[in-house]
DNA sequence: CTAAACTCCGTACCCAACCCCAGAGTCAAG
DNA sequence: CTTGACTCTGGGGTTGGGTACGGAGTTTAG
């Protein structure tokens, strides 16, 4: 965490610390989530500070946000927008419960079909195939 | 007027009596998830049966199984091999699941992160920045 | 009979988040 | 000063589930 100015990497210096690939760090700069340094000679060299962006980004993702959001939350880094963060993060959280929901429904009736089909008699037809062939269908998906 | 068999639609009224596109209808058949038929004259004409494949197709979709899974599921559609029916329906609970616990691990860090920043005081760091750049992470995605 | 609507076929493109390759140039160690 | 590991640019491909486009031929309603 100290800051050293002059301390700088080569693009797969970089990527073998912050534990990404060197594609990674390209796609990123294409996305503009990581900035492209100026070459002093052919090369381009990548201050340190960058791998703490980059663990940055791979967090977010953990949580589940798209690198357009992650560009967001890299914008609002100040943290002096709180409510907006806030949305974000709220937006995320809902789309998440909404997936859940739908998961759960899946589980559900893929729980019952399996369960079904493991104690109905050989000489019946299949429920998972029955049910599939002419249930009235469960609401909504991703 | 050349009505070829009383039971027989061109792609589009195929695909409008099932519910799709008639590029889906195409795109299933090049998975091979729908027959072709031999055409006719310049057109294809196809058995109305091909309706209730559709929807099978698309009632399978709704549990989450993917195309190639629902490959595997027409091909044992007569439901005499149960078990391996069993063990795709199975598998697919499993992965369910599996996207399950991520996801609840996901909303609860959410959850806290936005409670957290909505009781912190304005003139402390946000609680979801500050988390983002230098937390110990939490495992796996998706 | 004509014009609209449809079909066929191929290709290409969309999203996300990358991965991989080739060829040429470059940098640093020995 | 050579070697070999690296970098640069540029293009391609991947997965999943389709959608879009375009031109030529066909069918059908009026």
């Amino acid at each position: 965490m100290t800051d050293i100015s002059p301390e700088s990497l080569t693009i797969g210096r970089l990527a073998r610390v912050a534990g990404v690939g060197v594609e990674t760090i390209r796609y990123y700069q294409l996305r503009e989530l990581l900035p492209v340094p100026s070459a002093v000679g052919a090369f381009r060299y990548y201050p340190v500070q960058l791998v703490e962006r980059i663990r940055f980004i791979k967090r977010a993702q953990e949580l589940g946000f798209s690198l357009d959001e992650i560009t967001e939350l890299l914008r609002l880094e100040d943290g002096t927008n709180r409510s907006s963060i806030r949305r974000i993060a709220a937006d995320r959280l809902s789309q998440i419960e909404h997936k859940l929901t739908d998961l759960k429904r899946m589980r559900k009736v893929l729980k019952h079909l399996v369960a079904e089909c493991e104690h109905t008699r050989a000489d019946l037809p299949c429920p998972i195939i029955a049910t599939l062939a002419l249930s009235v269908s469960t609401p909504a998906h991703t």
